[in-house]
DNA sequence: AACTTTAATCGTATTATTGCGATATAGTAA
DNA sequence: TTACTATATCGCAATAATACGATTAAAGTT
């Protein structure tokens, strides 16, 4: 009853599908994209990029988070975001593993 | 207002979310690498594996399906269903293509 | 202390997702 | 035709996600 059924799955399947899901909105992918796109520490110029309001980009952030994916440390009044180098490379890890293996299967072929 | 913002973002941002999202539910992750095992098209058995009603892992394939990421071709009366490859490769380059970027921020670097 | 700045959190509205029983559809077999 | 099988779709209920204004919290500035 819109409950995902968490517990029937393989631990594999559910952490890869909650990194996934991480990734399955435009606004996170674009904090990331911005966060590997610079060298130091993004210091609260992430809102200033992005379409959404403050409160919005607030959310997305603590999701990111809350799963590893990033890093936030108060820095005076802004608060600067970094990729979790760790954590993006496990989930880096997990997405090549899924994807290493070999298509058999081409075109219709059933 | 719930809604999200897609007109705002990249359609690299966009379609990444998308894939991602699809990726993003462990029954989704379940049938990929079920279909990944198969060296020949998997018709049918897919109900048996997944611990889910018949209806929901149809709305399920109906997901993959509609982002082309597997094919469904009827066969008789059941349905021979097999990964996309070329769907496949491309979002594997996609994904490849984000975590490909070295991450220069290691701990708290802030 | 009073004010400013920056980000997090709260409250709420809206839309999306998940799940499944029931039903419909399409092909096969008798 | 009738019955059976396999899958898709419908309708509904419940939970999750998205978005933002308003407020709060914390730190710096005057």
């Amino acid at each position: 009853m819109g409950v995902t059924k968490t517990q029937n799955f393989t631990e594999e399947q559910n952490t890869l599908a909650l990194y996934a899901k991480a990734l399955g909105h435009p606004a996170r992918v674009a904090i990331l994209q911005h966060l590997l796109q610079r060298t130091t520490c993004v210091c609260g110029d992430l809102v200033e990029v992005l379409p959404l309001a403050q409160a919005t980009v607030s959310q997305h952030l603590k999701e990111l988070k809350a799963i590893g994916l990033i890093n936030g440390t108060v820095e005076g009044t802004s608060v600067c975001y970094c990729i979790n180098k760790h954590k993006w490379e496990e989930v880096r890890d997990m997405l090549m593993t899924m994807f290493a293996a070999p298509v058999s299967c081409d075109q219709k072929c059933c």
